[in-house]
DNA sequence: TTTTTGGTTTCCAAAAAAAAGAACTAAAAA
DNA sequence: TTTTTAGTTCTTTTTTTTGGAAACCAAAAA
């Protein structure tokens, strides 16, 4: 490996940690965050198990732990080419979007779920709490609205699927 | 206790506990989860220490740490009344509000990044994954731009404090 | 048919997170 | 001044998570 290629590894190495660490905050396992970050960064954008494994310095049972999670998240897949009988993992972008627009759909449950609560509150002795608490539920109403309203006008520009 | 009173109290526990599911998930931990759901459905909606201490069946040290850790989270906050030196620990829904803002904000972090990431391949040899890429992307900066737009709104509606 | 490859699975250890217990402390009450 | 109270902090225990090592396995290659 030249220097110059050592270089670019390093950063390369460098930018997956950091982006790995995004990831984990995101719920994920640190490996899965690494993993993920790597096949957003690496060139090509699909790389063998082998390939990540020794690139990230880990274990195979991670790697596959790591891999196994992502797949079944939706946010990778593998493709293969005829006559090697490797899988080469990728993001697959439509997984990973339907797993952002699950994500987001969070604070539409969050908003029920305060709905609830201030249901529950109604004949408290407390109205003046009540009184602050819909203000926050009311802010809940207004994103989540806004979000499930930008979810399907995203829909209805480029379909389902996408 | 009477009976019904008994039968009200293990609803709310009931109720604690999978609302404090819900909050866990968004990245606290367990005990801090179920305080946050206590102060939601707790009548009054302040409550001292040893209440909650009580109500949750926990140890002081749990509770001290989750109450903290909500305190400096912004989502909770306290009030005291003249001649009791007690804390009653309530929710503070303006804190709240301004965490969930700042929850809702990461979806502009990871617009950035992956903007960033894009960036870094534009002289890929793999054109066909960066133009699936793109997709995602453009989704993450519609979403992101979505957001702090009704973010934004809602300010200029209710003023930035709330 | 044996060997190699591309993983998976099982078992275990390290480490981190969560919570319990108990000692401690500052302020208030007695 | 002593005692209580309302917590905090420190230490320990328990539980959970994460990942390593190595045995295992099925398909492909030799």
């Amino acid at each position: 490996m030249t220097d110059m290629q050592a270089n670019k590894d390093e950063r390369l190495t460098q930018k997956v940690e950091e982006m790995g660490v995004f990831f984990e905050r995101l719920g994920r396992a640190p490996m899965s965050g690494r993993v993920l970050a790597y096949l957003l960064l690496s060139e090509p954008p699909h790389q063998d198990f082998f390939e990540i494994q020794a690139f990230l310095k880990a274990s195979k049972s991670a790697v596959s732990n790591a891999l196994n999670y992502l797949m079944q998240e939706g946010t990778i897949d593998y493709i293969t080419f005829s006559g090697d009988r490797r899988r080469y993992f990728r993001i697959n972008p439509t997984g990973w979007l339907n797993n952002l627009k699950n994500g987001l759909r969070q604070v539409t449950i969050l908003r029920h779920l305060l709905e609830g609560v201030l249901h529950e509150r109604t004949h408290s002795a407390y109205p003046a709490f009540d009184e602050e608490l819909k203000k926050i539920v009311a802010f809940n109403v207004f994103i989540a609205e806004g979000i499930e309203r930008n979810i399907a006008e995203w829909e209805r520009q480029h379909g389902e699927g996408t």
